[in-house]
RNA sequence: GCGUCCGUAGCUCAGUUGGUUAGAGCACUACCUUGACAUGGUAGGGGUCGGUAGUUCGAGUCUACUCGGACGCACCA
């Protein structure tokens, strides 16, 4: 082996071992165990985030697989129907192209191509990650397969009533020119104005004061163009005399009503609220309570139209309201919302009719993709109903079918499903799963599989059918994945065997989104042998997000993003500040980035490894918290798989083509090796049940704690005495248990550092006497039955020993070259035994030169000294070290002793405690204080022995 | 406005149902090129757990209030 660990040198090779071998897919054996990706953005890339969460379900995985599970990973990708088709047209855009040039079909098939170009991105990343996902059943939401399930819900959930079409209100983005869902709009607060307008009474009606207009305040002016009432608190004293009267709406000169709403809030504003049912939710509401018309101002473009659309409240298109056929004036039309707003001010202003502007902060709501404001507009949508479902869906968490880990998210879960809204599910896009519906020339709408089934159901012979232009939300297709990627709507055994699937690994910032909506949908359709809804999956495990070092989220336009390839193969800093400034939306942001990346990063980034990545987000991954990532946490990580690895490299020494007992033979374990076994028995019991409840942060902990600080700090040391001076069936005992307890951690460590293990075990285990062509397939290390119970109270009692002659040492700045000889006083027999029988581990460990027992009657030379529980340690130091020194070092170990001393004594002496805690505790009590005691008076002793040299 | 989470050593974080003298990694100090490893070894320094008030024999751990930070939901004419 080198001499120094090197991770690029076996990890890709490793891989594709694995992978070509197929070692990924289900054994078929034993029971089941799944789990599904979320799938990514078939054309994205994967960042931090998602190291983190393939970290989890690799690290699951594995160890399920190896613990005897049939085990599946589900790999595969969603078509991200908004963000790759923007991708794509932005590419037209810079070719001189639009998609509308273009043509429907061309267009898609240029997605095609951009997706087979781009796709190979993400699949490759996860195999440097050494995600073990069964390649071979990769999914896309846009494969037949999965096109067919979307399908066959749809006209199902229709056949049921479940999915309705209608014209209603919608978050309208008028850049994308599409409806988006209440999840994808984010307030942003703003700002901005409030406009105080006056309208005019008709027909000579004055308000309370005697004035003749009434006052209605407005951030959004440009809609009053479809304005259909004023609305005041039916408790409110100043208006409740103007209820049912008019008033004369400026610059288009119509009449409209004055109504009573207890939606208004007196306090707010003037107390008088002009309703717009078209253009705001809450007029919306108020229109169809009220039954009044709707008046939609504004376009697909969010321009003023020439004639704006006459509705009922309930949608149905009118020919005039009033006589009012809907031309708007001509002063506005065409104009964009925000230029019309303007005008529309200062046309009120020239008027007399501007009370007042304000300053005031208000949310306006912006896309998440388009980020330019939503308009809420007067559509034709499909949505799906999802009441019924969501009852449901919210009571399998109710029961603990589906348990959230950390359980808190399961209340924000339940806030969102309590008022749930119907769920908007068209798209004015042209990627993504086609609505399965076809319209006659009356404007008739006919659902089917395709347009034959239609035409047959129907009876309609060959009239002249059209599809529906839109495409359903991309979430639509992800809420089918757990069983559309089984099969579903065929009855496969795949589902049989993996459905319901077991943990779904997955952020909190899609729990809406995506989560949720897989509930609702897998327990709609999916049902078991007794008919009863099938949950998705049992467990839900929610992840933080990975922010950087300060704190901050990752984001492209702060310039922090970190790439987990970049992570692993290191990458130098000119590379990473093109990288991080590449294609920016705000190039003024440029210089800013690329300062602030040459301060983090001076040196650019050094290879570190996919295990090191592995290890570290693992180690973070403290469940629902939000991990600040660290590069120094990576740096140390690394250096413990080079820990591993030179531990490994002793081991093999002192084992290749050595007797290592498998053959027989006489063998006898050193103390050192029956307390390593029990110690390492004890680590697979705490690291599985880590695992067992998701505690990865726990895992890598234990996993390093025994690595680190047992296996290479103590007990590589101690058979060190043994391989040089041993006998041979001590060379034997040692030997056997050198590889046999490695080739058992790499086995426990596999899942968490899969490629480093799998490398050093490759030599180890025919060492150790076992076969098999991979680690990935051995079987977990399981917990044994105690063995050697008393070799671990020596042993830990020896190290204390040791401990202390070193502290000794350390503190009286003794070389650690010389060999010291020590005296032992007070030392009962099991002491002596545990002395006598192991003192060349204690010579070698404490670089000892000689070793004396004292007799109780024996008076030690002036000495260092050090107590090993009533056990004193000499080490005599004439001619070695100044008294000064030994009593300052004593000072300060009596000064902590009588700190105890006085710690115990108060709360023994407290009335209160004595009778009212348990006996237990009092005792525990009484006797750590007797033994601080007796510590101090012997420190005491000590002390005035060497003060009176 | 309603709700959730967080505030523990210089930094990043653990701390299970309240019970020893609060832990780890990194950073820091001293010493050490010892035949697995300087991506190392040995020893050491460092916090009273955001604040206040309570409950309790006993609180980082429970309660109330409070300060600071993050997030979710709702509202804003």
């Amino acid at each position: 082996m080198d001499k120094t660990y090197s991770p690029q040198a076996i990890e890709q090779a490793l891989y594709k071992t694995w992978e070509e071998r197929g070692y990924f897919k289900p054994s078929g054996q034993g029971d089941a165990y799944c789990i599904m990706i979320p799938p990514p953005n078939v054309t994205g890339s994967l960042h931090m985030g998602h190291a983190f969460q393939h970290t989890i379900m690799d690290t699951l995985t594995r160890y399920k697989r190896m613990d005897g599970y049939n085990t599946l990973w589900q790999v595969g990708s969603d078509h991200a129907g908004i963000a790759t088709q923007m991708v794509v047209e932005r590419q037209l855009a810079a070719q001189g192209q639009t998609r509308q040039a273009l043509g429907r079909d061309a267009f898609i098939d240029k997605i095609w191509d951009w997706k087979a170009q781009s796709g190979g991105t993400i699949t490759s990343q996860m195999r440097r990650l050494g995600d073990s996902v069964d390649w071979d059943r990769e999914r896309f939401t846009m494969d037949d397969g999965l096109s067919e399930a979307v399908q066959e819900v749809f006209v199902r959930l229709h056949e049921e009533n479940l999915i309705y079409r209608g014209k209603r209100l919608v978050n309208w983005d008028p850049k994308l020119q599409t409806a988006i869902s209440d999840l994808e709009v984010e307030n942003k607060e703003q700002q901005g104005h409030i406009w105080h307008l006056r309208y005019p009474l008709a027909d000579g009606a004055s308000t309370a004061d005697g004035k003749n207009y009434l006052v209605v305040a407005t951030t959004r002016p440009e809609t009053m163009l479809g304005d259909v009432c004023i609305a005041v608190h039916p408790d409110d004293e100043r208006y409740q005399s103007l209820v049912g009267k008019f008033v004369e709406l400026p610059l288009v000169g119509r009449k409209v009503p004055i109504i009573a709403d207890s939606y208004v809030d007196k306090e707010f504003g003037t107390g008088c609220v002009k309703i717009t049912p078209a253009h705001d939710f809450n007029d919306y509401e108020i229109g169809k309570r009220n039954n009044l018309p709707m008046i939609a101002v504004l376009d697909d473009h969010a321009h003023v139209r020439a004639v704006a659309g006459l509705y009922t409240p309930t949608g149905e298109s009118l020919d005039n309201i009033d006589a009012f056929d809907g031309t708007l004036p001509e002063a506005y039309q065409g104009l964009d919302r925000f230029d019309a707003r303007k005008k529309i001010v200062a046309d009120f202003d020239a008027l007399g009719l501007l009370d007042k502007t304000e300053q005031h902060t208000n949310k306006v709501p912006y896309g998440d993709r388009g980020g330019v404001p939503i308009e809420p507009h007067l559509t034709d949508q499909w949505y799906v109903r999802v009441a019924p479902m969501a009852e449901v869906a919210t009571k399998a968490v109710e029961d603990g079918e589906i348990q959230f880990v950390p359980k808190q998210y399961e209340n924000m879960y339940f806030s969102w499903m309590r008022d749930i809204q119907d769920w908007c599910i068209s798209r004015q896009l042209w990627w993504g799963h086609r609505i399965p519906a076809w319209y006659d020339a009356d404007g008739n709408v006919y659902v089917g599989r395709d347009e034959q089934e239609v035409r047959t159901k129907h009876n309609l012979g060959d009239i002249k059918l059209s599809q529906d232009e839109d495409v359903l939300d991309t979430w639509f297709s992800s809420a089918l994945w757990t069983f559309s990627t089984l099969g579903w709507p065929k009855q496969t055994d795949d589902l049989k065997t993996f459905h319901p699937t077991d943990v779904l690994v997955t952020g909190f910032d899609i729990i809406f989104f995506w989560v949720a909506r897989m509930i609702m949908m897998t327990m709609h359709f999916l049902k078991d042998e007794n008919g009863k809804p099938q949950v998705p999956f049992k467990t839900v495990y929610v992840t933080g997000l990975i922010r950087d070092e300060e704190g901050q989220k990752m984001s492209k336009s702060k310039g922090n993003v970190l790439d987990p390839l970049d992570m692993i193969d290191g990458i130098d800093l000119d590379t990473l500040v093109t990288k991080r400034t590449a294609n920016m939306m705000q190039p003024q942001l440029e210089a800013k980035i690329k300062k602030r990346t040459q301060k983090q990063f001076p040196e650019g980034i050094s290879a570190h490894g996919t295990d090191a990545l592995r290890f570290t987000l693992a180690a973070l991954a403290s469940t629902g918290r939000d991990i600040n990532w660290d590069m120094k946490r990576l740096e140390g990580y690394r250096n413990f798989c080079n820990k591993l690895w030179n531990a490994s490299r002793y081991v093999l020494m002192n084992t290749e083509e050595q007797d290592c007992g498998q053959a027989g033979g006489e063998m006898e374990l050193s103390l050192a090796d029956q307390w390593i076994i029990e110690q390492f028995n004890d680590t697979v019991k705490q690291f599985r049940s880590a695992l067992d409840n998701y505690r990865f942060d726990q895992a890598a902990g234990i996993a390093y704690e025994f690595t680190w600080n047992q296996f290479c700090d103590w007990y590589l040391e101690l058979t060190k005495p043994i391989l040089f001076n041993g006998s041979e069936a001590q060379l034997r005992g040692t030997r056997h248990t050198l590889i046999t307890v490695l080739e058992q951690l790499l086995r426990l460590l596999h899942p968490l550092l899969p490629f480093i293990t799998e490398e050093i075990w490759q030599r180890v285990a025919p060492l150790a006497g076992v076969t098999g062509e991979t680690i990935m397939l051995q079987a977990y290390p399981q917990v044994q039955a105690e063995r050697f119970a008393t070799a671990r109270d020596d042993m830990e009692w020896l190290k204390q020993v040791i401990v202390a002659v070193r502290n000794i040492r350390g503190e009286m700045n003794l070389s650690p070259s010389k060999p010291l000889p020590v005296l032992f006083k007070n030392a009962d027999a099991t002491a002596q035994q545990r002395l006598e029988s192991n003192a060349s581990f204690l010579s070698a460990l404490a670089k000892l030169e000689s070793v004396t027992f004292l007799t109780a009657s024996e008076e030690a030379p002036a000495s260092a000294t050090a107590l090993v529980g009533r056990m004193e340690i000499h080490i005599p130091i004439a001619g070695l070290i100044d008294t000064a020194a030994e009593l300052a070092r004593l000072d300060k170990a009596i000064e902590k002793a009588q700190k105890e001393v006085d710690l115990f004594s108060r709360k023994l002496s407290n009335e209160n405690f004595v009778s009212k805690a348990p006996a237990e505790v009092i005792d525990k009590e009484r006797a750590k204080q007797a033994e601080a005691i007796e510590t101090l008076q012997q420190l005491q002793q000590q002390r005035s022995k060497i003060a009176a040299l």
